[in-house]
DNA sequence: TTAAATGCAACTATAAAAAATACATTTATT
DNA sequence: AATAAATGTATTTTTTATAGTTGCATTTAA
């Protein structure tokens, strides 16, 4: 299956500013995504952790977002949710030692990504929630 | 499962550029990447297609690159194998008709993918086969 | 005390990709 | 002409990452 949790985070943050400093609970969520509780709770206790949201429990409790709008950037949802995923992957088989092609690739594959990663997030850093709640 | 077709590749090129213009067959790079046949063949023939490399058929058939190594971007490649794909997959179901926010969010993220993709592309097209090949 | 929320663990289902299988076709060699 | 060695490709099976389900503990407002 395809990972939708970067594309679901962005889109609960700007649910999230477009209801202002309102508690959203994560079934009105899971409705909106058309998805389950248990799904957005795993990526919001993410986006918790990385302080981009604030959750409140008990009855009455729910998330709102954890700083304005105008300060969370997408680099920063990204980097919460792909913590230790790379949006390209490589094949990671144990090189054939005999061959010289095969021993190197791994790190000419490494900087390709990390080429990929920095040059994404460099874009990523350009792009806020507020400009995307500017587009509702 | 992850999708490998595009490291694969590139370690595919980089072979193919190492063994210069001798013909290459797919059990050999099957057994170098520790895979399949089948599956290099299937990459094999989208790289065909793309025109980056020549296949030939028959008894002491393989494959050879289709033009110099110094000619062959990553962006070629990257091309040629994401096809009808993205790097960054977005959660597709239909928008709650009554959110706003559902109802702008296909659009929002389609333009985030993109910038994604342009930049990757962007960068991978600094990058040649022959660029690799020094660092074997 | 109760209702309504989050938090989290464990399990199941789904779907995308890789691997396996089978066989047709092509071509060099003998 | 026959054979061996290669690609091409369709079909099926296996693997595995992700989403979905279930169940329950914990928290907190009313």
């Amino acid at each position: 299956m395809v990972d939708t949790r970067f594309s679901v985070s962005v889109h609960i943050m700007v649910s999230l500013a477009y209801h202002q400093d309102e508690l959203v609970n994560s079934d009105f969520l899971a409705k909106m995504l058309k998805t389950n509780a248990t799904f957005v709770r795993k990526i919001v206790s993410r986006l918790v952790d990385a302080k981009l949201i604030e959750s409140y429990r008990g009855k009455n409790g729910g998330i709102k977002l954890g700083k304005p709008a105008a300060d969370i950037t997408l680099k920063e949802i990204y980097c919460a949710m792909m913590d230790e995923k790379c949006l390209l992957a490589t094949h990671k088989k144990a090189p054939s030692k005999s061959c010289a092609v095969s021993c190197s690739m791994e790190d000419i594959l490494g900087n390709i990504v990390d080429g990929i990663e920095s040059s994404t997030k460099n874009y990523l850093a350009k792009i806020t929630i507020h400009d995307l709640l500017k587009k509702i």
